[in-house]
DNA sequence: GTCTATAACGTGATAGAC
DNA sequence: GTCTATCACGTTATAGAC
Protein backbone atom coordinates (compact mmCIF):
# COMPACT_ATOMS: atom_id res chain seq x y z
CA UNK A 1 0.00 0.00 0.00
CA UNK A 2 2.03 3.37 -1.01
CA UNK A 3 2.00 5.64 1.33
CA UNK A 4 2.23 9.56 0.55
CA UNK A 5 5.38 11.47 1.68
CA UNK A 6 5.01 15.08 2.16
CA UNK A 7 8.67 14.76 3.38
CA UNK A 8 11.20 11.75 2.60
CA UNK A 9 12.75 11.77 6.19
CA UNK A 10 9.67 10.66 7.02
CA UNK A 11 10.53 6.92 6.73
CA UNK A 12 13.85 7.67 8.89
CA UNK A 13 14.60 7.83 12.24
CA UNK A 14 14.47 10.62 14.57
CA UNK A 15 18.28 10.90 15.37
CA UNK A 16 18.98 10.72 11.32
CA UNK A 17 16.99 13.32 10.50
CA UNK A 18 18.75 15.70 12.58
CA UNK A 19 21.65 15.16 11.83
CA UNK A 20 21.00 15.37 7.82
CA UNK A 21 19.59 18.94 9.00
CA UNK A 22 22.47 19.59 11.02
CA UNK A 23 24.71 18.58 8.29
CA UNK A 24 22.91 20.55 5.94
CA UNK A 25 22.60 24.11 8.26
CA UNK A 26 26.31 23.51 9.36
CA UNK A 27 27.31 23.37 5.75
CA UNK A 28 25.86 26.39 4.66
CA UNK A 29 26.63 28.91 7.47
CA UNK A 30 28.99 27.56 9.81
CA UNK A 31 29.20 26.86 13.67
CA UNK A 32 28.72 30.61 14.26
CA UNK A 33 26.17 31.57 13.07
CA UNK A 34 23.51 28.32 13.25
CA UNK A 35 21.20 28.39 15.25
CA UNK A 36 19.79 25.00 16.99
CA UNK A 37 16.11 25.68 16.19
CA UNK A 38 17.19 26.30 12.46
CA UNK A 39 18.41 22.36 12.64
CA UNK A 40 15.63 21.97 14.54
CA UNK A 41 12.62 23.16 12.01
CA UNK A 42 14.70 21.60 9.02
CA UNK A 43 14.55 18.37 10.78
CA UNK A 44 10.80 18.68 11.37
CA UNK A 45 11.35 18.16 14.97
CA UNK A 46 11.01 20.06 18.60
CA UNK A 47 14.14 21.86 19.90
CA UNK A 48 14.01 19.87 22.81
CA UNK A 49 14.35 16.63 20.43
CA UNK A 50 17.90 17.87 19.59
CA UNK A 51 19.35 18.16 22.49
CA UNK A 52 17.78 14.51 24.30
CA UNK A 53 19.79 12.83 21.14
CA UNK A 54 22.88 14.84 20.72
CA UNK A 55 23.50 16.97 24.10
CA UNK A 56 24.76 20.20 23.15
CA UNK A 57 25.51 22.00 20.01
CA UNK A 58 29.03 21.54 20.02
CA UNK A 59 28.67 17.80 20.32
CA UNK A 60 26.26 17.42 17.36
CA UNK A 61 29.00 20.14 15.64
CA UNK A 62 32.00 17.59 16.16
CA UNK A 63 30.22 14.59 14.83
CA UNK A 64 29.22 16.60 11.55
CA UNK A 65 32.78 18.27 11.49
CA UNK A 66 34.34 14.46 11.68
CA UNK A 67 32.10 13.21 9.32
CA UNK A 68 32.49 15.65 6.90
CA UNK A 69 36.34 15.59 6.89
CA UNK A 70 36.60 11.82 6.86
CA UNK A 71 34.10 12.36 3.72
CA UNK A 72 36.43 14.94 2.10
CA UNK A 73 39.83 12.93 2.88
CA UNK A 74 38.42 9.34 1.69
CA UNK A 75 38.00 10.24 -1.97
CA UNK A 76 41.47 11.85 -1.92
CA UNK A 77 43.37 8.88 -0.17
CA UNK A 78 41.83 5.96 -2.38
CA UNK A 79 42.77 7.80 -5.26
CA UNK A 80 46.27 8.67 -4.19
CA UNK A 81 47.57 5.17 -3.00
CA UNK A 82 45.98 3.37 -5.91
CA UNK A 83 49.28 1.21 -7.02
CA UNK A 84 48.17 0.45 -10.23
CA UNK A 85 47.46 3.92 -12.21
CA UNK A 86 50.13 6.10 -13.61
CA UNK A 87 50.56 9.87 -12.38
CA UNK A 88 48.66 10.93 -15.27
CA UNK A 89 46.06 8.89 -14.64
CA UNK A 90 45.68 10.04 -11.09
CA UNK A 91 45.88 13.61 -11.65
CA UNK A 92 42.57 12.71 -13.86
CA UNK A 93 40.83 10.72 -11.80
CA UNK A 94 41.56 12.99 -8.76
CA UNK A 95 40.21 16.01 -10.48
CA UNK A 96 37.46 14.54 -11.89
CA UNK A 97 36.11 12.62 -8.85
CA UNK A 98 36.82 15.86 -6.74
CA UNK A 99 35.04 18.25 -8.74
CA UNK A 100 32.28 15.96 -9.20
CA UNK A 101 32.10 15.72 -5.53
CA UNK A 102 32.36 19.95 -5.06
CA UNK A 103 29.30 20.31 -7.90
CA UNK A 104 27.32 18.13 -5.62
CA UNK A 105 28.36 19.57 -2.37
CA UNK A 106 29.76 23.17 -3.23
CA UNK A 107 29.84 24.24 0.65
CA UNK A 108 32.28 21.71 1.96
CA UNK A 109 35.40 23.45 1.23
CA UNK A 110 34.79 27.09 2.70
CA UNK A 111 33.05 25.61 5.50
CA UNK A 112 35.87 22.92 6.11
CA UNK A 113 38.65 25.75 5.80
CA UNK A 114 36.60 28.43 7.84
CA UNK A 115 35.55 26.01 10.66
CA UNK A 116 39.39 25.08 11.19
CA UNK A 117 40.55 28.24 10.76
CA UNK A 118 37.99 30.22 13.52
CA UNK A 119 36.79 27.01 15.17
CA UNK A 120 39.61 25.09 18.07
CA UNK A 121 38.56 21.82 17.70
CA UNK A 122 40.85 18.97 18.37
CA UNK A 123 39.28 17.18 15.62
CA UNK A 124 41.10 18.53 12.79
CA UNK A 125 44.17 17.51 14.56
CA UNK A 126 43.33 13.48 14.93
CA UNK A 127 43.73 13.46 10.70
CA UNK A 128 46.71 12.34 10.10
CA UNK A 129 47.09 14.12 6.64
CA UNK A 130 50.35 14.03 6.41
CA UNK A 131 50.51 10.35 6.11
CA UNK A 132 47.75 10.19 3.45
CA UNK A 133 49.42 12.67 1.54
CA UNK A 134 53.18 13.38 1.72
CA UNK A 135 53.98 9.23 1.63
CA UNK A 136 51.52 8.30 -0.91
CA UNK A 137 52.11 6.38 -3.89
CA UNK A 138 51.15 9.40 -6.07
CA UNK A 139 54.00 11.52 -4.11
CA UNK A 140 56.80 8.92 -5.22
CA UNK A 141 55.28 8.69 -8.42
CA UNK A 142 55.89 12.60 -8.65
CA UNK A 143 59.09 12.51 -7.46
CA UNK A 144 59.92 9.85 -9.59
CA UNK A 145 58.59 11.67 -12.97
CA UNK A 146 60.26 14.90 -12.57
CA UNK A 147 63.60 14.24 -10.75
CA UNK A 148 64.97 14.60 -14.05
CA UNK A 149 63.61 18.15 -14.32
CA UNK A 150 66.21 21.00 -13.84
CA UNK A 151 64.35 23.14 -11.64
CA UNK A 152 63.01 20.30 -9.94
CA UNK A 153 58.89 21.54 -8.08
CA UNK A 154 59.08 20.91 -3.94
CA UNK A 155 56.44 18.48 -4.08
CA UNK A 156 53.94 20.44 -1.54
CA UNK A 157 54.18 23.28 -4.08
CA UNK A 158 53.01 20.80 -6.56
CA UNK A 159 50.49 19.47 -4.71
CA UNK A 160 48.39 22.65 -3.55
CA UNK A 161 48.68 23.80 -6.92
CA UNK A 162 46.73 20.93 -7.75
CA UNK A 163 44.11 21.48 -5.24
CA UNK A 164 43.57 25.78 -5.49
CA UNK A 165 43.36 24.79 -9.25
CA UNK A 166 40.20 22.09 -8.40
CA UNK A 167 38.96 23.64 -4.66
CA UNK A 168 39.49 27.74 -5.14
CA UNK A 169 36.53 28.22 -7.53
CA UNK A 170 34.10 26.41 -5.61
CA UNK A 171 35.04 28.88 -2.61
CA UNK A 172 35.60 31.71 -4.81
CA UNK A 173 32.02 30.86 -6.20
CA UNK A 174 30.01 34.29 -5.47
CA UNK A 175 32.60 36.44 -6.44
CA UNK A 176 33.09 34.44 -9.61
CA UNK A 177 29.62 34.79 -10.58
CA UNK A 178 30.04 38.52 -10.21
CA UNK A 179 33.15 38.99 -12.34
CA UNK A 180 31.89 36.61 -15.12
CA UNK A 181 27.77 37.72 -14.81
CA UNK A 182 27.18 34.26 -14.57
CA UNK A 183 24.25 32.05 -13.19
CA UNK A 184 24.40 28.88 -10.92
CA UNK A 185 23.91 26.67 -14.03
CA UNK A 186 26.66 28.38 -16.18
CA UNK A 187 29.25 28.06 -13.23
CA UNK A 188 28.65 24.86 -13.06
CA UNK A 189 28.98 24.18 -16.76
CA UNK A 190 32.79 25.75 -16.57
CA UNK A 191 33.32 23.75 -13.36
CA UNK A 192 32.80 20.40 -16.13
CA UNK A 193 35.02 22.03 -18.61
CA UNK A 194 37.37 22.35 -16.17
CA UNK A 195 37.83 18.70 -15.58
CA UNK A 196 39.75 18.59 -19.34
CA UNK A 197 41.44 21.92 -19.04
CA UNK A 198 43.08 21.01 -15.21
CA UNK A 199 45.00 17.92 -16.26
CA UNK A 200 46.58 19.63 -19.32
CA UNK A 201 47.55 22.61 -17.66
CA UNK A 202 49.51 20.51 -14.73
CA UNK A 203 50.99 18.34 -17.81
CA UNK A 204 52.36 21.81 -18.99
CA UNK A 205 53.44 22.58 -15.14
CA UNK A 206 55.12 18.79 -14.82
CA UNK A 207 57.30 19.87 -18.38
CA UNK A 208 58.56 23.23 -17.36
CA UNK B 1 58.70 66.18 25.56
CA UNK B 2 58.57 62.20 25.38
CA UNK B 3 55.96 60.15 26.31
CA UNK B 4 55.21 56.72 27.33
CA UNK B 5 53.00 54.85 25.65
CA UNK B 6 51.68 51.48 26.48
CA UNK B 7 49.59 51.16 23.74
CA UNK B 8 50.23 52.58 20.74
CA UNK B 9 46.57 53.69 20.20
CA UNK B 10 46.83 55.93 22.95
CA UNK B 11 47.66 58.93 20.65
CA UNK B 12 45.02 58.28 17.87
CA UNK B 13 41.61 59.20 18.10
CA UNK B 14 38.41 56.30 19.81
CA UNK B 15 37.09 56.36 16.43
CA UNK B 16 40.33 55.10 14.69
CA UNK B 17 41.25 52.61 17.80
CA UNK B 18 37.64 51.21 17.58
CA UNK B 19 37.67 50.58 13.98
CA UNK B 20 41.28 49.17 13.72
CA UNK B 21 40.08 46.67 16.64
CA UNK B 22 36.69 46.39 14.92
CA UNK B 23 38.74 45.35 11.59
CA UNK B 24 41.29 42.69 13.40
CA UNK B 25 38.34 41.22 15.04
CA UNK B 26 35.70 40.53 11.99
CA UNK B 27 38.72 39.55 10.08
CA UNK B 28 40.00 37.02 12.52
CA UNK B 29 36.18 35.30 13.19
CA UNK B 30 33.87 36.66 11.17
CA UNK B 31 30.73 38.37 11.46
CA UNK B 32 29.07 36.05 13.23
CA UNK B 33 31.72 34.99 15.70
CA UNK B 34 32.46 38.57 17.03
CA UNK B 35 31.20 39.77 19.93
CA UNK B 36 31.08 43.73 20.13
CA UNK B 37 32.24 43.29 23.61
CA UNK B 38 35.74 41.69 22.09
CA UNK B 39 36.01 44.85 19.95
CA UNK B 40 35.77 46.82 22.80
CA UNK B 41 38.06 45.30 24.99
CA UNK B 42 40.38 44.78 21.92
CA UNK B 43 40.06 48.51 21.22
CA UNK B 44 40.57 49.56 24.85
CA UNK B 45 37.60 51.53 25.76
CA UNK B 46 34.13 50.39 26.71
CA UNK B 47 31.25 48.77 25.10
CA UNK B 48 28.93 51.73 25.14
CA UNK B 49 31.76 53.69 23.42
CA UNK B 50 31.05 51.44 20.01
CA UNK B 51 27.77 52.39 20.11
CA UNK B 52 28.02 55.60 20.36
CA UNK B 53 30.27 56.30 17.66
CA UNK B 54 28.97 53.32 15.52
CA UNK B 55 25.22 52.78 16.08
CA UNK B 56 25.36 49.13 16.00
CA UNK B 57 27.42 46.36 14.77
CA UNK B 58 25.70 45.18 11.64
CA UNK B 59 27.03 49.18 10.82
CA UNK B 60 30.55 48.89 11.95
CA UNK B 61 30.52 45.91 10.08
CA UNK B 62 29.66 46.97 6.68
CA UNK B 63 32.29 49.80 7.32
CA UNK B 64 34.71 47.06 7.48
CA UNK B 65 33.49 45.13 5.02
CA UNK B 66 33.76 48.17 2.46
CA UNK B 67 37.03 48.93 3.26
CA UNK B 68 38.42 45.65 3.05
CA UNK B 69 36.41 44.89 -0.53
CA UNK B 70 38.02 48.62 -1.62
CA UNK B 71 41.36 47.52 -0.44
CA UNK B 72 41.44 44.40 -1.98
CA UNK B 73 40.28 44.90 -5.60
CA UNK B 74 42.54 48.40 -5.60
CA UNK B 75 45.70 46.76 -6.50
CA UNK B 76 44.22 44.10 -9.06
CA UNK B 77 42.53 47.08 -11.12
CA UNK B 78 45.98 48.84 -10.38
CA UNK B 79 47.62 46.29 -11.90
CA UNK B 80 45.16 45.29 -15.33
CA UNK B 81 44.83 48.70 -15.73
CA UNK B 82 48.44 49.54 -16.95
CA UNK B 83 49.31 49.76 -20.36
CA UNK B 84 52.89 50.43 -20.01
CA UNK B 85 53.50 46.69 -18.94
CA UNK B 86 53.51 43.77 -20.62
CA UNK B 87 51.23 40.75 -20.00
CA UNK B 88 53.70 38.57 -18.78
CA UNK B 89 54.95 41.43 -16.56
CA UNK B 90 51.32 42.00 -15.16
CA UNK B 91 51.48 38.17 -14.07
CA UNK B 92 54.38 38.81 -11.95
CA UNK B 93 53.42 42.31 -11.11
CA UNK B 94 49.82 40.80 -9.60
CA UNK B 95 51.54 37.49 -8.30
CA UNK B 96 54.06 39.47 -6.20
CA UNK B 97 51.83 42.11 -4.72
CA UNK B 98 49.06 39.95 -3.83
CA UNK B 99 51.18 37.35 -1.65
CA UNK B 100 52.75 40.05 -0.17
CA UNK B 101 49.45 41.68 0.44
CA UNK B 102 48.25 38.44 1.94
CA UNK B 103 51.61 37.46 4.08
CA UNK B 104 50.49 40.82 5.88
CA UNK B 105 46.98 40.02 5.76
CA UNK B 106 46.32 36.44 5.36
CA UNK B 107 42.70 36.72 6.92
CA UNK B 108 41.14 38.98 4.06
CA UNK B 109 40.55 35.99 1.45
CA UNK B 110 38.69 33.97 3.52
CA UNK B 111 37.00 36.68 5.75
CA UNK B 112 35.69 38.02 2.54
CA UNK B 113 34.80 34.97 0.76
CA UNK B 114 32.96 33.48 3.83
CA UNK B 115 30.93 36.58 4.48
CA UNK B 116 29.81 37.04 0.83
CA UNK B 117 28.61 33.32 1.22
CA UNK B 118 26.95 33.35 4.48
CA UNK B 119 26.20 36.97 4.91
CA UNK B 120 23.94 38.67 3.17
CA UNK B 121 24.93 42.24 2.29
CA UNK B 122 24.37 44.89 -0.28
CA UNK B 123 28.15 45.75 -0.46
CA UNK B 124 29.48 43.20 -2.54
CA UNK B 125 26.87 44.35 -5.26
CA UNK B 126 27.72 47.60 -5.58
CA UNK B 127 31.60 46.56 -6.81
CA UNK B 128 31.99 47.07 -10.59
CA UNK B 129 33.93 43.84 -10.50
CA UNK B 130 33.11 42.83 -13.84
CA UNK B 131 34.25 45.79 -15.19
CA UNK B 132 37.23 46.22 -13.49
CA UNK B 133 38.70 42.78 -14.39
CA UNK B 134 36.68 41.45 -17.78
CA UNK B 135 36.87 44.91 -19.21
CA UNK B 136 40.73 45.54 -18.02
CA UNK B 137 43.55 46.00 -20.51
CA UNK B 138 44.94 42.58 -19.11
CA UNK B 139 42.24 40.50 -20.59
CA UNK B 140 42.65 42.59 -24.07
CA UNK B 141 46.13 41.71 -23.73
CA UNK B 142 45.40 37.57 -22.71
CA UNK B 143 42.80 37.58 -25.70
CA UNK B 144 45.59 39.09 -28.16
CA UNK B 145 48.47 36.51 -26.90
CA UNK B 146 46.16 33.41 -27.21
CA UNK B 147 44.38 34.37 -30.49
CA UNK B 148 46.44 32.10 -32.84
CA UNK B 149 46.69 28.78 -30.22
CA UNK B 150 44.91 25.86 -31.22
CA UNK B 151 42.49 25.52 -27.81
CA UNK B 152 42.02 28.99 -26.84
CA UNK B 153 41.72 29.09 -22.85
CA UNK B 154 38.40 30.89 -21.70
CA UNK B 155 39.48 34.17 -20.22
CA UNK B 156 37.18 33.77 -17.09
CA UNK B 157 39.16 29.94 -16.70
CA UNK B 158 42.30 31.41 -16.91
CA UNK B 159 41.87 34.52 -14.44
CA UNK B 160 39.84 31.67 -11.87
CA UNK B 161 43.53 29.94 -12.24
CA UNK B 162 45.71 32.44 -11.46
CA UNK B 163 44.20 34.05 -8.66
CA UNK B 164 43.60 30.24 -7.38
CA UNK B 165 47.23 29.46 -7.58
CA UNK B 166 48.34 32.81 -5.71
CA UNK B 167 45.28 32.56 -2.98
CA UNK B 168 44.32 29.51 -2.05
CA UNK B 169 47.41 28.41 -0.45
CA UNK B 170 46.68 31.42 2.23
CA UNK B 171 42.72 29.98 2.34
CA UNK B 172 43.73 26.75 3.04
CA UNK B 173 46.84 27.50 5.19
CA UNK B 174 45.61 25.69 8.24
CA UNK B 175 45.49 22.03 6.26
CA UNK B 176 48.41 22.77 4.25
CA UNK B 177 50.47 23.86 7.84
CA UNK B 178 49.20 20.13 8.78
CA UNK B 179 49.64 18.18 5.90
CA UNK B 180 53.30 19.61 5.16
CA UNK B 181 53.90 19.79 9.11
CA UNK B 182 55.09 23.33 8.63
CA UNK B 183 55.49 26.03 11.59
CA UNK B 184 54.19 29.64 10.16
CA UNK B 185 57.12 30.84 8.90
CA UNK B 186 57.92 27.70 6.81
CA UNK B 187 54.38 28.88 5.32
CA UNK B 188 55.41 32.33 4.74
CA UNK B 189 58.85 31.28 3.00
CA UNK B 190 57.13 28.58 0.73
CA UNK B 191 54.63 31.78 -0.46
CA UNK B 192 57.29 33.74 -1.14
CA UNK B 193 58.83 30.90 -3.21
CA UNK B 194 55.91 31.06 -5.09
CA UNK B 195 56.29 34.10 -6.20
CA UNK B 196 58.98 32.69 -8.31
CA UNK B 197 56.93 29.62 -9.43
CA UNK B 198 53.50 30.61 -10.29
CA UNK B 199 54.81 33.21 -13.23
CA UNK B 200 56.67 30.64 -14.48
CA UNK B 201 53.65 28.13 -14.32
CA UNK B 202 51.41 30.38 -15.75
CA UNK B 203 53.74 30.65 -19.11
CA UNK B 204 53.31 26.93 -19.34
CA UNK B 205 49.56 27.03 -18.96
CA UNK B 206 49.89 29.83 -21.74
CA UNK B 207 51.91 27.56 -24.00
CA UNK B 208 49.71 24.83 -24.15
C1' DG C 1 10.50 9.51 22.61
C1' DT C 2 8.24 13.69 21.98
C1' DC C 3 6.22 17.66 23.31
C1' DT C 4 5.34 22.57 25.90
C1' DA C 5 7.03 25.71 28.95
C1' DT C 6 10.64 27.89 31.04
C1' DA C 7 15.03 28.42 33.12
C1' DA C 8 19.79 30.08 32.48
C1' DC C 9 22.80 32.49 29.99
C1' DG C 10 25.01 35.48 26.53
C1' DT C 11 24.91 39.43 23.67
C1' DG C 12 23.52 43.90 21.48
C1' DA C 13 22.02 48.12 22.76
C1' DT C 14 20.64 52.08 25.88
C1' DA C 15 19.86 55.16 30.08
C1' DG C 16 21.83 58.27 32.82
C1' DA C 17 25.61 59.95 35.90
C1' DC C 18 29.91 62.25 35.42
C1' DG D 1 33.05 61.78 25.31
C1' DT D 2 33.33 58.20 28.52
C1' DC D 3 31.89 55.41 31.94
C1' DT D 4 28.73 51.94 35.02
C1' DA D 5 24.67 49.71 35.30
C1' DT D 6 20.97 47.66 33.23
C1' DC D 7 17.52 46.49 29.90
C1' DA D 8 15.69 43.69 26.16
C1' DC D 9 16.08 40.10 23.48
C1' DG D 10 17.58 35.81 21.37
C1' DT D 11 19.55 31.37 22.04
C1' DT D 12 20.99 27.13 24.37
C1' DA D 13 19.61 23.85 27.39
C1' DT D 14 16.52 21.55 30.77
C1' DA D 15 12.28 20.27 33.59
C1' DG D 16 8.36 17.86 33.59
C1' DA D 17 3.86 16.36 31.52
C1' DC D 18 2.23 13.04 28.27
Amino acid sequence: MAVKKADRNLDINTEAKILEAARTIFHKKGYAATRTRDIAEEAGINLALLNYYFRSKEKLFDIIMLETMEGFFQSLSVVFNDTSTSLEKKVEVVTESYIDLLLAQPDIPIFLLNELRTHPSEIGEKFKMKQIIMHSVFFKQWQEATKNNKNQIPPLQFMISLMSLIMFPFVACPIIKMVGDLKQEQFNKMMVERKKLIPKWIKAIMKS
